[in-house]
DNA sequence: TGGGGTTAT
DNA sequence: ATAACCC
């Protein structure tokens, strides 16, 4: 499969690709390790990404359940926080993430809807999700409000299907970033104006199907896809063409705005000097790798010049279920025991929704004083008695479960000295399907109740779980 | 800064 | 178990 000689426009992770089949380029490579030199790997062509992004996701889903508040400013509050609002209250001056004193200051005919109840936006956002993967089951979900879909295959075969005296009437659809002009013999733009096709499409079936607008946008890798999806607000979408890739990663006005750099990184990064994009790209990877470690510094450096080659991993069910509160004080063992209670209570509901059992389960804490983000969190298997009465809706589990729960929590927090936390959350991971068998080459000669009571050790995870039983010695401090 | 999520170390 | 990242 080689180059064809239209292909003006070939992509840095093209290149990148080609760079990591030579045999010596060791570097290049950096311990991406399994590589199978007998089986012949497919070069692989540039790929078509879409990300679709919702319109203020949450104000979108509180219009939905209450059409009255369609035309009004709308904020959703978690605590004292308007976390997002629709339109017209960001016309207004109220933004993302703003105090609600500063909000209702700013617009003091804001409508404020509670928000902490995530229920029924992670449910819409599912839905979106689903109807997303009857695209291409390749979806990425990232947050409740976006996802990444690998267009790639669905474009190819529309290509096939298409007589070639067609392609030069095909159209784009929505904005093409810079206004670039397309140009239908470049092989690659064709296939990113029919990925511009379909996004529209999708965004459509969203609005037809669950009354939901977002943006998209259109690119050959996640980072370009995301960065181009904004530059058109609400509910438009915009394919980026290769030749304007370099445009686009500099209309960052920092690092910081480049998913994938997050505050520490940033931060960092300021301590070298780099705050722009083109710091970041002519700053010497050896130094960088010096500070970040060669990992973070070459996927950032290949960032900085607009480059991903991460593919697009399909989420499917979620890995974890949590729920969380923070609050001003919890100084008491039973304040906490009653805060848990209710935690774990909507846990299991939605546990015994999905179907799946979680195998372990995890109690974290944020303590005052703590600056931020610091949090701390102790985990334990579930007892497979405990599992097999998870999901019949009945309660049986939680008195088990809550034990559990403050063990951790005394394993944690010493009761006896005084505390004041300001956070705390359940959090069941480790889900398995319904007498999931542990994987081995005895499985078919076992039972699947002898399956969970079996050698629980070998156990393909890094973290430990505390055992059980050692919950029981109570911590001396 | 809320109430979630994920992956890497 | 923590730390980083994402929304």
């Amino acid at each position: 499969m080689g180059v064809e000689p239209e292909e003006e426009g070939v992509l840095a992770e093209e290149e990148d690709a080609a760079r990591a089949m030579e045999p010596l380029d060791a570097g290049a490579v950096g311990g991406s390790g399994g590589c199978n030199p007998g089986v012949p790997t497919q070069i692989s062509s540039s790929r078509v990404i879409a990300h679709v992004d919702l319109d203020c996701f949450y104000a979108q889903v509180e219009m939905i359940s209450n059409p009255e508040l369609k035309d009004k400013p709308l904020g959703v509050q978690q605590k004292y926080l308007v976390v997002t609002c629709n339109y017209e209250a960001r016309k207004l001056g109220v933004k993302k993430l703003m105090n609600v004193r500063d909000a209702k200051e700013k617009c003091p005919q804001l409508v404020l809807v509670n928000g902490e109840d995530l229920s029924r936006y992670r449910e819409m956002s599912y839905k979106v999700t689903e109807l997303l993967e009857e695209f291409s089951p390749l979806v990425e979900r990232l947050g409740f409000d976006e996802n990444f879909v690998d267009l790639t295959d669905m474009v190819e075969k529309r290509l096939e299907q298409l007589p070639s005296d067609e392609i030069s009437s095909m159209a784009v659809s929505g904005h093409v970033y810079n206004n670039q002009s397309v140009n239908l013999h470049n092989i690659t733009h064709v296939r990113l104006v029919v990925g511009s096709q379909i996004a529209a499409e999708m965004r459509e079936a969203m609005y037809g199907q669950l009354g939901l607008t977002g943006c998209a946008g259109v690119a050959p890798n996640k980072l370009l896809a995301k960065l181009v999806s904004g530059v058109f607000k609400p509910n438009q979408q915009t394919v980026l063409l290769p030749e304007s890739c370099q445009d686009l990663i500099h209309s960052l006005n920092h690092i910081k705005e480049m998913p994938g750099i997050g505050y520490k990184t940033a931060k960092r990064l300021e301590g070298l000097g780099i705050s722009s994009v083109h710091d970041l790209q002519t700053f010497s990877l050896k130094v960088l790798e010096k500070e970040l470690g060669i990992s973070v510094a070459q996927r950032i450096q290949k960032l900085s010049f607009g480059e991903d080659n991460s593919p697009v991993t399909p989420s499917g069910p979620p890995q974890s279920f949590s729920e969380e509160d923070t609050f001003k004080k919890c100084s008491s063992e039973a304040e906490a025991k009653a805060k848990i209670e209710e935690l774990l209570s909507n846990l299991l509901n939605r546990v015994c929704h999905d179907g799946r059992k979680p195998h372990t389960i995890r109690l974290v804490i944020r303590r005052y004083s703590d600056k931020q983000c610091g949090r701390e969190s102790r985990q334990c298997p579930i007892p497979s008695h405990v599992i097999q009465k998870l999901g019949t809706g009945n309660y049986d589990a939680t008195t088990p479960l809550v034990d559990i729960l403050m063990k951790l929590f005394r394993n944690m927090v010493n009761v006896k000295m005084p505390f004041h936390l300001t956070l705390l959350s359940v959090c069941f991971c480790n889900l398995k399907a319904l007498n999931a068998a542990k994987k081995g080459p005895m499985d078919c000669y076992l039972t699947s109740s002898l399956s969970t009571t079996c050698h629980s050790g070998k156990r393909s995870f890094k973290v430990k779980d505390t055992h059980t039983e050692d919950l029981y010695k109570e911590k001396e401090a």
